[in-house]
DNA sequence: CGCGAGTTGTTTATGACGTAAACGGCAGGG
DNA sequence: CCCTGCCGTTTACGTCATAAACAACTCGCG
């Protein structure tokens, strides 16, 4: 309160705690603490990201994000819009120089999961937020990854009325299988490292599920993301005119 | 703090105040305060459940709760838990008198659906909160669901291994499908009843996405999702060895 | 060089929250 | 009638988001 030692102003903290995994090597920055919370939230969790304990992670007090964030909601729509945003930036997606738009989905569905698989604990916020344009449904959070798409499958030729209805199908089962994929990681674990060892309840009642335990627990995610996509993508190619359509979809990557 | 017409003890609050909607007729226990979250989630959201305002809505001081329940994490459980099992109670479902597997799987996704969109604040919870039996994946909360779903399955002549996927694949599609549906609708919005309506955003970037919003706009969701079923059914279906597959399946409901 | 304004981070303060612990009244068995 | 245990209330504490006041440093202008 009254520590005659505590230094005032810029200057701060002298030598930055040695919590202060992220040295504040120059000034802070609306990107430096979006991209500190990314990280922190990877790290440690979503629900141990607090404004404070952001702050001493860039070596500074907690009050002193707020003259680049309006508030902890804006910081997390900006986590979220950062992650979203990597996608353009990978450079095993470039999604402008594709081949065909089966292609394109491909890599999109990818990218995002590769993504989803990175920030496990981010991911959630990208379905749980309020999204940018909330009179689009599904709502997806970019509107670049929106207009993206639909330019693609227009002009490989699918009607407007069809375009939307792959963007819809396509955003609804790449979001809602990547978020529950990732949920079932570990995520929204306490302070405390997984305290239950999972003390195998008792399954007595449960004898099917006793009995294909093995099946289920094999952790075949990625192999069925793939099985679901195919489907996926086999569905939509008969939107499109015959003529038009890809011969055998199997193939690439 | 020391007001001396508060009155101590059992009786509590002499009136209860006007706030509680649920008048305490009679004492708490655990199944009153988790339906009352319900209840009190479904008018407020999840962001304003707060323990002294659910207790308060039941006629109580907020700490009262704590008799009953380890605390919120375990109270939030409890309401997964209630609304998850919701689906056994309900008539149009009676998951027990089917006809065939179809059948089952219809009256499935119909009826949780049905729910996702009666609690819709609750609903991501559902697929949020750590499992109960995380070593199955995806990770679905309730033990009972899987083994019924499993049972009939089997029964209907899949293999162990493919009864085993399409427990994967369905309830991948399902959750994911629901969750971000109920995402979509007035989920976390804040205290205020949505300060912003939408300023519709400068879509002159967006040129396609303008061009297409009213096909993306309208609400389809209820026939996507009935479109998206199909086809999952439908592909289900081919893990069948042939002679006992489903005739059609686009039939009754 | 010097000074006033803007910038940046720190301090202090407030009210809400989750929760531990202590409290007090009522009930029912001796 | 008193003791014991149950049940809801009070009090208390630590943490959180955030507003407001503050101090030190930077820089442009004279």
């Amino acid at each position: 309160m009254q520590d005659p030692d505590s230094p005032r102003g810029r200057g701060a903290a002298g030598v930055p705690s040695a919590d202060a995994v992220v040295a504040a090597r120059g000034g802070l920055s609306r990107q430096r603490i979006i991209d500190a919370a990314v990280q922190y939230i990877d790290e440690h969790g979503l629900r141990m990201l607090t404004m404070q304990r952001l702050g001493a992670y860039l070596g500074v007090e907690g009050m002193a994000l707020y003259r680049y964030v309006p508030g902890r909601e804006a910081l997390l729509d900006g986590v979220v819009e950062a992650v979203v945003d990597e996608l353009f930036g990978d450079p095993d997606v470039h999604l402008e120089a594709h081949a065909g738009w089966v292609d394109y989905l491909q890599r999109l569905a990818h990218g995002l999961r590769r993504i989803a698989l990175a920030h496990p604990e981010v991911f959630p916020l990208v379905a749980t937020r309020p999204p940018a344009a909330p009179w689009v449904r599904p709502p997806l959070r970019s509107l670049r990854w929106i207009e993206s798409m639909l330019r693609v499958m227009t002009e490989a030729g699918f009607s407007d009325e069809n375009a939307a209805a792959v963007y819809r199908a396509f955003s609804s089962f790449l979001l809602g299988y990547l978020l529950l994929e990732v949920s079932g990681r570990g995520v929204e674990t306490g302070p405390v490292e997984e305290p239950e060892v999972a003390p195998v309840e008792d399954l007595d009642d449960y004898p099917i599920l006793e009995r294909l335990e093995p099946h289920l627990s094999v952790d075949v995610a990625a192999q069925d993301f793939e099985e679901a996509l195919e489907a996926l993508l086999d569905r939509v190619a008969l939107l499109l005119p015959r003529r038009r359509r890809p011969a055998r979809l199997t193939e690439g990557k």
